[in-house]
Formats: structure tokens, C-alpha cells, sequence
RNA sequence: GCGGAUGUAGCUCAGCAGGUAGAGUACCAGAUUGUGGCUCUGGUUGUCGCGGGUUCGAGCCCCGUCAUUCGCCCCA
């Protein structure tokens, strides 16, 4: 038996109904904010992932499908989408012609990492990127989306993080303050951590371990270092956030692993996810367009994980009813009556309707039972002795109701 | 990349002093010859993850490997 790839996963036709019905509501939430599909290639060449991510990150370091083509050219499957997309806005010039582009994408993406729960190594994700508007308006905008999707899905256990990283200025000034205080500590904080105070101090602050937890306690507050202009978009932020009524919580050590970020970030958690809490996050990026070669132009954006998502309908008790519903079963008394069963199905279909029979000549009971296993609304019976007649029966299995109908007739009847 | 746990019928699991496998469920068939869901009866299913080793003999012991899972790292 030849097994699936490590870290990939089947989905089966059992487990579709809930990707169906999350797609369904992705589609039916970006289209009320006007925001428009782009799809691009699975793979790129490397540097539009190495040089947008950030060198730094693990991401780009160590979890990248990056292998060399038979032209001798470095490709790499995506890991995010953002730096992607933001290629083919400035390859095609999309901003061009439009005041606010507005962009949403579904799809696979790629990390070699060690598979955990909600974590694996093809996964899915749909994001959304709001690109040309400098405006807390558009940081809110992205944010009241995202959460509005988490709510249609039926979730409503999860908190929303907020915080700020500022502007490159703001940022520089904090990182110099952070570094020195944590330099002063550098001996209390884990291996990890110290590593970090290298080459991302900021990330530190994430840091899970409990002694690394003491120090940051009383680290600076990145915060207390915004300057005037990062200050004033991060408290409209959070005041038309009030006006939405959306319930956040401001978290100063929250930072986000890739470099392009700055200003506004956030991320949706949720307790029934394990280590990977956070199903969805993202934030401001003003800078990347520019470094990937497009004109200055500021975005926002996030991301959420489509198997997260799963995980956390899985865990709600009474979640969406998706069962999946035969409208019709057909079924017959005696081989003879096989063909005419196949004609009568293919008759109801025309009329869209969800009908199945058995194709494995199988007994009349057993036909009964497939009938009600798929959970048939209804079902047809074709007899000798009613086709003789020219006609079936028709048996309404919730209520066990049957009458003989005209063969002819079938077709002005409602199987609802 | 690092650490812990696990891997037996489609699914959930039992098997324990090492002697060539079992339960529930699912599935299939039947219960006076044309009617499902409940109940009852009968039946099918496994290279006990894979490879090697120890042993007269291994699902059970040892080594390796693959996969899953929970963490770390990081992220969705």
C-alpha cells in the first residue's frame, strides 16, 4: 500500500460537506465587502517568498518546499499568500485603475514542519488583502470581515488580539529599548529566546517559555514607544472598533512572524485548537508592495486556516446541520424492472432531483435499507404488479405514507 | 530540527507468564414467498504499520523504519 505523503491529508467525501459549506460562506461574505478572487500559481521562484517574508523567519529558513527546476531556476511551493499576490498585483498592475483593490484568495499552501494538530504540511487557507488605502478605516474593514466569516460559520467561543508594531521609526526606537532590556536579562531567557535577541527581538515576546515569560513581564511595552502618527492610526483603530462593537483584546506582546508587518496586527484564537491556538491573523503591511518592486503603496490584510477552522466546527456541539440528503430512492421488486428503474431515475434528475438506486441487483429489502441509510426523503417502488398497470409507488419514508402514481404523472409531483 | 506517547478487522478498542487473534460497531444475508428505521438470528472481514533480530515459537521482547498524535520551535 502506498500512503500519502507525510504531512498531507485526504479529504474524504464524508469530511467535503464541511469545506463546501466553509467555501460557500467565504464566497458569500467577500462578495457582500466587494472583494474579488485571485488566484496565482502554486509555486514561485523562490525570491518572491525569501525576500518578502523575511530571511530571518523560520518560514523562509527552515520550512520552505524550495527545490531547483531542470532550467536550473530556484521554485518554491507557496508557503502564504500574501507575498504571491502581491507579485501578480504588481506584475499585472492591478492598483492601476482602482482607488481600493480588494482581493480574497482560497487555496493550498506548503510548509515542511513537523505535522501537529491543525498543523500540516499541505494546508488551506483563504485570506483577504485590502490594498492602496493607508486608513485605520481599511485595518477595520479587514477585521470586521474576517470576523463576521468566524460568525456566519456558526463560532462564536474565540477572541480577537490586537496590537501595534508601529511605524518603521516607532519600531526601530522600540527595538533598540527592547534589546537592551533583554540583554540585561540575556541570561534568564532560553536558548531560543537568546537566538531570537539576534536576529528578531521583537519575537521574543512570543516566547511560550515560563522563564522567558518572567523577563518579558516587565519588558518595555511597545506601545508606550508608538509616535505620534502610529499612535493616532492604532487609537482609530481601536475607537471604530468600538463603533463595530467588536470585542478585542489589546495585547502588547502579541508580534507576528514575518517581517512585512507594521502598524495594526491581530489574531483570532480559539481554546480548542491545543498549542496552535490561533486560527486566523494578519495586519498591516505599507512597505511590501514598494520592496517587490511596485509602486509605495500601503495594504492590509489576514489569513485564516481552513482545517483550524474544521477543528473548532468539530468541537461545537450543535453545529450547521450538513447531512446530506437523498431526495429519492428507487427501487425494485425484480431484475426485469432493473432497466425501467434506471429510466424513471435518469426522468426525476432532469428535474434536479437528488436520485439513487442500487446497482448491484440486490434484494428488494436490501434496496429498502440502502433507502433509508441514505436518509431518501423519498422513495419509489417499482413492481411487477403496479407496472403492469403502468405505474410505481411512491412512499414518503418519514411518514411511511405510499400511493400508486402513474408512471406519466411523476414529473408533477413535488418530492420535497 | 528536538522530546513524549501510539500503530491489532472499515471504525473504537481488548488481547498481556511470548504458543500462530477477539468484542462492540459497521457491513452482508435472513426472520411465512413485495416495503426501511426498532428487535432477533446467522455470516464476511485482518500479511496484529513495515523490515530485521532473539526464541522451538512473537501482536506481545530487542533494533531499525514509516506513519499518527501531544508538546517545543514557528505559524494558519
Amino acid at each position: 500500500m502506498i500512503q500519502s505523503v507525510r504531512g498531507t491529508k485526504d479529504t474524504l467525501p464524508s469530511e467535503i460537506s464541511k469545506w463546501h459549506f466553509i467555501e460557500e460562506k467565504i464566497r458569500e461574505v467577500t462578495k457582500t465587502y466587494g472583494y474579488k478572487e485571485l488566484r496565482t500559481p502554486i509555486f514561485e521562484k523562490t525570491e518572491v517568498f525569501s525576500r518578502s517574508i523575511g530571511e530571518n523567519t523560520d518560514i523562509v529558513n527552515k520550512e520552505m518546499y524550495t527545490f531547483t527546476d531542470k532550467g536550473g531556476e530556484s521554485v518554491t511551493l507557496r508557503p502564504e499568500q500574501t507575498a504571491a499576490l502581491i507579485r501578480s498585483v504588481v506584475q499585472n498592475n492591478l492598483t492601476h485603475d482602482i482607488s481600493n483593490l480588494r482581493l480574497y484568495y482560497i487555496g493550498p499552501y506548503f510548509r515542511y514542519e513537523r505535522p501537529q494538530k491543525g498543523r500540516l504540511r499541505q494546508f488551506h487557507q483563504f485570506g483577504a488583502e485590502c490594498i492602496s488605502s493607508p486608513n485605520p478605516e481599511a485595518d477595520v474593514e479587514i477585521i470586521l470581515m474576517a470576523n463576521k466569516l468566524i460568525n456566519r460559520l456558526g463560532i462564536n467561543q474565540y477572541t480577537l488580539e490586537i496590537n501595534s508594531l508601529g511605524n518603521d521609526a516607532s519600531r526601530a526606537t522600540f527595538r533598540k529599548e527592547l534589546t537592551q532590556y533583554l540583554n540585561s536579562h540575556r541570561e534568564k531567557l532560553s536558548v531560543e529566546s537568546q537566538n531570537r535577541l539576534l536576529t528578531n527581538p521583537l519575537r521574543v515576546l512570543d516566547s511560550k517559555d515560563s522563564n522567558d515569560r518572567k523577563v518579558i513581564e516587565n519588558a518595555p511595552n511597545i506601545l508606550d514607544s508608538l509616535d505620534e502618527e502610529s499612535k493616532k492610526h492604532f487609537e482609530s483603530v481601536i475607537k471604530l472598533l468600538d463603533t463595530a462593537k467588536l470585542d478585542y483584546k489589546i495585547e502588547p506582546n502579541l508580534v507576528r512572524g514575518l517581517d512585512y508587518y507594521c502598524h495594526t496586527v491581530f489574531e483570532f484564537k480559539s481554546n480548542s485548537l491545543g498549542a496552535q491556538d490561533a486560527f486566523g491573523g494578519g495586519g498591516r503591511y505599507d512597505k511590501l508592495i514598494e520592496q517587490m518592486g511596485g509602486k509605495p503603496t500601503p495594504a492590509v490584510g489576514f489569513a485564516m486556516g481552513i482545517e483550524r477552522l474544521i477543528l473548532i466546527l468539530d468541537s461545537i456541539e450543535d453545529n450547521v446541520d450538513l447531512s446530506d440528503k437523498t431526495d429519492i430512492y428507487v427501487v425494485c421488486n425484480d431484475e426485469k424492472l432493473f432497466g425501467v428503474s434506471l429510466q424513471i431515475t435518469e426522468k426525476l434528475r432532469e428535474k434536479n432531483y437528488k436520485v439513487v438506486s442500487d446497482l448491484n441487483r440486490r434484494s428488494f429489502k436490501s434496496q429498502m435499507r440502502e433507502a433509508d441509510k441514505f436518509s431518501s426523503k423519498f422513495c419509489i417502488i417499482v413492481g411487477d404488479d403496479e407496472y403492469s398497470r403502468n405505474s410505481v409507488i411512491v412512499k414518503n419514508m418519514q411518514t411511511s405514507e405510499q400511493a400508486e402514481i402513474a408512471i406519466d404523472l411523476l414529473n408533477t409531483i413535488t418530492f420535497k
